[in-house]
DNA sequence: CGCTGCGTTGAGACTACTCAATATCCGTGG
DNA sequence: CCACGGATATTGAGTAGTCTCAACGCAGCG
């Protein structure tokens, strides 16, 4: 529709870089990336992860200069949307507007919950709520089977999204293992016990608006 | 032109709940307030400080059921913007609804570095950032002279924002003060070194989108 | 003029960090 | 098909940053 081409990305790759201007936006199409911003030293935060269906950068339709980048975990293909494409979208067809505005502010509800993560959860509770999440949207995209799904990150990379060093990501998924809540082979998890993760977590699913009441005006 | 009518807050009052469903949106005219979410057990994370001028809650326009909350900090004057007045809009206005999405993508792009801050920075340059960052706001609201300006929050409020506790926050606070870089008397902070205290947070405005190059399309 | 809320200080505990070594997995080339 | 090398995972030990608890000072307000 307003797609103009289709792209494949390896995996490890920056699709989009902070600093940068763009003229078009990335709608993920298969594949696991996400969203980071670097401190000059080095230090890493994760601010979102990105499975099939996400628009990963719609903001930079508007905010033109990236305030982050966006990097591939896995092979990835991604349709892109150039910007001209999406300022008729907003001329013609109000409905889609909103939509798009609507998946924007879900991105922005998670960021909310993260940030309840970095600054008052423990790492337990963290990455409980992390994995609680995760289950929830790969459900939702059909990712998930008997409880199993894939989750490409590696130790450290999920340290760099819960805000702690790899060290002690691989202490605090090892209670989670301890506790039975999750298995975690290779790039593959199960979810063992998702009452248990969901209370371990505190977790309440409303604020990623799937329940079909909670969806926008027109969708 | 889409108020309905202007509303007065004492401070300390919550004007948003969380989990309530609302009909209309609240565009803040004058006062502090800012959103906040709660764990069961009283741990609180401030999401966001508003200022004159910002769209507190203009996601609930699209989300309907509101994910946290929003209390005033000082006696607040408010806008009601019915969301069907909201609706109409993007139905007519494409400029104007290419607006209203622009400043809730500014609202994350500012959600995105204080994850950043709650991630990875140490509390002392995270406070620094904070500080930064209100200065720049309030600067564009013409809300500072001399490098004085307003910031009605107690040291405990500080922290939740931070997500470190209220003793620590005294003593970070402590630091700033020392090191000579702003100076905090009751409810008031006058930047001593602006440079200095952006050095120590690594401060870079540009995610505030100050830059009228940066601006949205057709602003 | 005595609450009550806010700021400040001290002491001890705990979470998460760093550094560093070792183990394991996996893809590649021989 | 196996050996090697690099990336990833795991472990231990000591440390740094932040937390909690608790006390105390100070100020504004009723």
């Amino acid at each position: 529709q307003a797609i103009s081409q289709t792209v494949e990305y390896a995996p490890g790759r920056d699709m989009v870089r902070e600093h940068d201007y763009y003229t078009e936006s990335n709608l993920l199409i298969a594949g696991w990336c996400y969203r980071y911003s670097d401190l000059p030293d080095g230090r890493r935060q994760t601010l979102a992860l990105h499975m099939a269906g996400d628009f990963v950068d719609l903001h930079s339709f508007q905010l033109k200069r990236m305030d982050h980048s966006v990097r591939t975990l896995t092979a990835c293909t991604v349709a892109i949307v150039p910007h001209d494409n999406l300022t008729r979208i907003t001329e013609e067809f109000p409905h889609l507007t909103r939509q798009l505005w609507f998946s924007t502010l879900i991105d922005a509800a998670i960021m909310r919950r993260w940030m309840v993560g970095l600054g008052q959860r423990s790492a337990l509770e963290h990455m409980a709520h992390l994995f609680s999440e995760i289950f929830y949207r790969a459900t939702l995209v059909h990712l998930v089977a008997d409880g199993v799904f894939a989750f490409p990150l590696t130790q450290a990379e999920i340290g760099e999204a819960v805000g702690i060093s790899a060290v002690h990501s691989n202490r605090v998924l090892q209670q989670l293992r301890a506790r039975k809540l999750i298995a975690l082979s290779g790039r593959t998890v199960k979810v063992l016990d998702l009452e248990a993760l969901e209370r371990v977590a505190g977790f309440d699913p409303t604020y990623l608006n799937l329940d079909p009441a909670d969806a926008p005006p027109d969708a």
